[in-house]
RNA sequence: GCUCGGAUGGUGGAAUGGUAGACACGCAAGACUUAAAAUCUUGUGACCAUCGCGGUUGUGCGGGUUCAAGUCCCGCUCCGAGUACCA
């Protein structure tokens, strides 16, 4: 019987369905494990072979989990708002719900062909009404919360209304927008409307006028983690600053806790260095300048309070409210020029064009520490939304200071002995000061500390930590998300009562805003409540996939996110595994909502994701054919440095270990249909380049193809074994033939002349250790994460056996069981083959035996000074004097050791590694 | 600029400080075949060799630690990823 394999996984995909022998309970009596892949959004391309890379590794790592005991949770689900859909809906009119469901089948389609083990039963949709349901009902609970920076969590706001009623601001240490001080009286002399507005300046979702990153092309804002080098990671569009209202996150309140949290998982250093440097924590002072001439007051920050003596200059961001209060009149018009200038570059023409621009404001501000006057400046080098948007300038020690000293002429003074600062600054926070007063003679990092205790003592100002990490703008004015659950009334937002929900999104009848302007839901027909306007906006992409990972514990349940007791169980998840372009989005949001519900006391456990791992991204490996310049001729790769050649993108599907098929390439296009060839050997060789995988590269790999031909047992095999998992490299099917030649081999040592032939017999010890090597090195390579070293383990192992002529069965059970996470539908066909009735899922995981390890020869390794090695076998039970008594006698010692005595015999482990004369 | 990775045969990649190159691809030779494909066997880092003995050299470069370094330490070069006027 020939190793049929289309027939196989057919087979035992429709048994695991209806059997239904991936759905799982929670299960007390056995220990949980949850492994979760971040679930993908369905693009309307399919799925090429990169993107089950994850899934293949989670589903291994799965399923041999569940042989060892363990009441596995691993769902998948589909991120199913995004801007694509809704692009397309733009241009075609088709509704992007229609389009997600069609991408959803087809996806679905791809990934049972490849024999997940996912509990399709607790599958999520995010634009399904039963699950933004929890979405939108997480976002009412975030705005009828603030964050309390004594308890460090989030607190019900009826409880700050409360303390408003009685001491209005007094003593107040919880996370804002704006400082604010009222009194009790204050507070409630105030009309409801004026009270609403206050309270947004608490609330952890709120409503603002902030700077944010407005994208004109895609007509809606964007978050930062959206954006990179000034233009939006969807599409690459441009992206200016403006100043709206939009619906906000309290990240900021928990910046403190994200970090703290990364010391408590298991993430890779690099991933959470990423976070780390996002959330931005330094630590410095903030410092009260008074302008001279005027009550004005501003504040600056500074890691640096130390180069205090050395500020000759002040800078403001041009979009400060400082900027009105401090400029003079004589000034006014030359500063009123620049902001326009400023305002014209987009942040992209800010970050590439580094020149040294900027406007004196006509004031100066007084240093507190010796009384200098010191001129104040406008300059876009200072930023509005970091610090407090000023800056006392240090050109001596701060490198932008200093480029913007000498193109303005300013004064640098340096601050630390035997600094050199005639061409750049002195950065570093190292060295004795000098020119600082009571500073003198300090290394720098006493004097940060003096003088941030001179700051308090003297009430110039305060200790600050700062972090870079800002509140998520979390508006979209886009059609395909989910609705708000907010209406306004007098102005103000209120939410919608709990039990209304969800609000479903209103169909329309264009996707694109109204003609004034407001966003799409602007069209919807009776977007009311209770006679009120409904919020327009919709919520942005990370909004449905911020807490997905709980909804499957319970996916089904209408009266709550999940159930306690079922979160009770199934917890945090055990292993994430996607990839690294989340690291600064979703990993942060899912992080910040999973703390938020661990406070509201709906989840028991602070992170969301205890081990995450990072697959490498696939990338596409592009084949070149090669035209002679002005003919049809295409010579082979070998050959084309002979002539003048142009090089012309040829689909991969057609090339096979870079040999092209030429029959295929001439029906490709009318083009080639005449097309001559200049071969080598007979044949047409391809040239190859890494590039990204797409379409228009002719290097996309649609793994049904590579299903079809060779199986999915194949298929998962070779991308395990393609190299590391961690790793991004190319998808190059050149050696799957390798792989799927091991499947045949196992298979026949199951099949003689096409009749299953196995043996009773009791194995040999060489067999078995053979088996025990195995299971010993896919136990050890599984829970470390190295596939790729696993499947070597297999062809060896098979290899071996197949040497032996082994049949037997005790071998062989044990066998297909180590290999069913990584082949499940051979290992099933075999299990059965072997007589059992029961899926191999439910197979106890063999454990290795030592015993059956040891060998009976033992290698060692002698060389002298760790010069001319050689090797000697003895015996295993030959004792250590023996083997020392024979390695000294051995005619390569007698000639290295020249009749004298060895000065030391290193003995590793109890074996003789080398001898030293 | 900063941070984090990485550099090993023709290729993808293995190696708790202890026989570098597992496993696979490719290539070569052979077996089977009218032939091809498939399959199987053998060989395969480079250099030297009285090519079935044996030797030299070898993990990006330069140093160091060690009896012993692909692996640890210091200094470079190159490549990749992330991030950036964050005061």
């Amino acid at each position: 019987m020939e190793y049929n394999f289309n027939e196989i996984e057919k087979k035992w995909q429709k048994n695991w369905k209806e059997n239904k022998i991936y759905q799982v309970k929670e299960d007390k009596s056995r220990p949980k494990y949850y492994v979760l892949d971040m679930f993908p959004y369905p693009s309307g391309a399919g799925l090429h072979v990169g993107h089950p890379l994850g899934y293949i590794a989670s589903d291994i790592y799965s399923r041999y989990k569940r042989l060892k005991g363990f009441n596995v949770l691993h769902p998948m689900g589909y991120d199913a708002y995004g801007l694509p859909a809704e692009q397309y809906a733009i241009q075609t009119g088709q509704h992007p719900a229609i389009t997600t469901i069609k991408n959803i089948e087809r996806y679905r389609e791809q990934l049972d062909k490849i024999g997940f083990s996912f509990d399709w039963d607790r599958e999520v949709r995010t634009c399904e009404p039963d699950y933004y349901k929890w979405t939108q009902w997480a976002f009412i609970k975030m705005f009828h919360s603030y964050y309390c920076n004594d308890a460090q969590q989030a607190r019900p706001i009826e409880e700050l209304i409360d303390v408003f009623k009685i001491q209005g601001t007094k003593d107040l240490n919880i996370a804002r927008s704006e400082e604010l001080s009222f009194t009790a009286e204050e507070w409630n002399a105030k009309s409801e409307k004026e009270q609403q507005e206050i309270l947004l300046n608490y609330r952890i979702a709120y409503l603002a006028d902030t700077m944010v990153n407005w994208c004109p092309a895609l007509g809606t804002v964007l978050a930062n983690d959206e954006v990179s080098e000034g233009v939006s990671i969807r599409g690459g569009h441009t992206v200016e600053q403006r100043l709206m209202r939009q619906w906000c996150l309290r990240v900021s309140a928990y910046a403190q806790r994200l970090l703290d949290g990364l010391d408590t998982i298991d993430w890779t250093e690099s991933l959470k260095e990423t976070q780390k440097n996002w959330i931005g924590r330094s630590e410095g002072a903030e410092m009260n300048f008074k302008i001279k001439n005027s009550d004005v007051e501003f504040t600056v920050f500074t890691t640096r309070a130390d180069t205090i003596f050395g500020v000759t200059f002040m800078v403001l961001a041009p979009e400060s409210d400082y900027v009105c209060q401090v400029v003079t009149e004589e000034q006014k018009s030359e500063v009123k020029a620049y902001l326009e200038v400023v305002k014209r570059r987009t942040e992209r023409e800010r970050m590439s064009d580094r020149k040294v621009t900027g406007v004196f404001t006509g004031s100066y501000a007084i240093n507190p520490f010796n009384g200098k006057e010191i001129p104040i400046w406008i300059s876009d080098y200072v930023l509005a939304g970091y610090g407090t948007g000023a800056i006392m300038a240090v050109p001596g020690h701060d490198s932008r200071d200093y480029a913007f000293a000498k193109y303005f002429n300013l004064p640098i003074i340096p601050l630390i002995q035997g600094c050199d600062i005639s061409e750049e600054s002195f950065d570093a926070k190292e060295g004795i000061m000098m020119n600082s007063d009571f500073l003198n003679g300090l290394i720098v990092k006493e004097a940060i500390e003096k003088t941030k205790q001179y700051i308090v003592e003297k009430g110039l100002g305060k200790v600050k930590v700062n972090y870079r990490l800002r509140d998520a703008i979390f508006s979209r004015q886009r059609y395909w998300g989910e609705p708000f659950p907010i209406y306004y009334k007098d102005g103000m937002p209120y939410t919608v009562d709990e039990k209304d929900l969800p609000i479903e999104l209103p169909e329309v009848d264009k996707f694109l805003p109204t003609e004034k302007g407001e966003p799409p839901l602007g069209r919807a027909k009776n977007w009311t409540y209770n006679g009120y306007p409904l919020e327009l906006n919709t919520m942005p992409g990370f909004a449905g996939s911020s807490a997905y990972y709980i909804r499957y514990e319970d996916s089904h349940d209408n009266d709550a996110l999940v159930d306690k007791d079922i979160n009770g169980y199934w917890r945090n998840v055990d292993l994430y595994i996607g990839g690294t372009e989340h690291a600064t989005g979703h990993l942060v949001y899912s992080r910040f909502w999973n703390k938020f519900l661990f406070d509201l006391g709906v989840v028991c456990e602070e992170e969301p994701f205890k081990k995450l791992i990072n697959q490498g991204m696939i990338q596409g490996r592009s084949n070149f054919v090669y035209r002679i310049k002005n003919t049809n001729t295409f010579v082979s790769y070998h050959l084309k440095d002979q002539y003048d050649v142009t090089p012309i993108h040829v689909d991969v599907n057609m090339v096979s270990n870079d040999m092209l098929d030429i029959e295929a390439f001439k029906n490709w296009n009318p083009e080639y249909k005449t097309a001559e060839f200049v071969l080598e050997d007979g044949k047409y060789i391809c040239g190859w380049a890494v590039e990204k995988m797409s379409k228009s590269m002719f290097n996309v790999v649609n793994p049904d193809v590579i299903v079809e031909k060779y199986g999915a047992d194949t298929l998962r095999l070779y991308e395990m074994f393609l190299g590391p998992l961690e790793q991004s490299k190319p998808w190059d099917t050149n050696g799957i033939d390798g792989v799927h030649r091991f499947l045949r081999k196992l298979w026949n040592l199951f099949y003689k002349e096409d009749k299953l032939s196995v043996s009773e017999e009791q194995p040999t010890a060489e067999e078995l250790k053979s088996l025990h090597k195995l299971i010993k090195k896919v136990t050890y390579d599984i829970e470390n994460f190295s596939f790729n070293t696993s499947v070597a383990a297999f062809m060896i192992c098979v290899n071996e056996l197949t040497a032996l002529k082994c049949n037997k069965k005790a071998i062989l059970s044990d066998l297909i069981i180590v290999l069913a996470p990584f082949a499940p539908h051979i290992a099933e066909e075999l299990w059965h083959a072997l007589g059992n009735t029961t899926t191999v899922c439910d197979a106890k995981f063999p454990e290795y035996n030592e015993a059956y390890l040891v060998e009976d020869i033992v290698k060692y390794t002698v060389s002298f000074n760790g010069k001319a090695r050689y090797l000697l076998d003895f015996p295993a039970d030959t004792s250590l004097d023996e083997v020392e008594k024979v390695v000294l006698a051995h005619e390569n010692s007698v000639k290295w050791l020249e009749g004298k005595a060895p000065k030391k015999v290193i003995v590793v482990k109890g074996k003789i590694v080398n001898v030293v004369i």
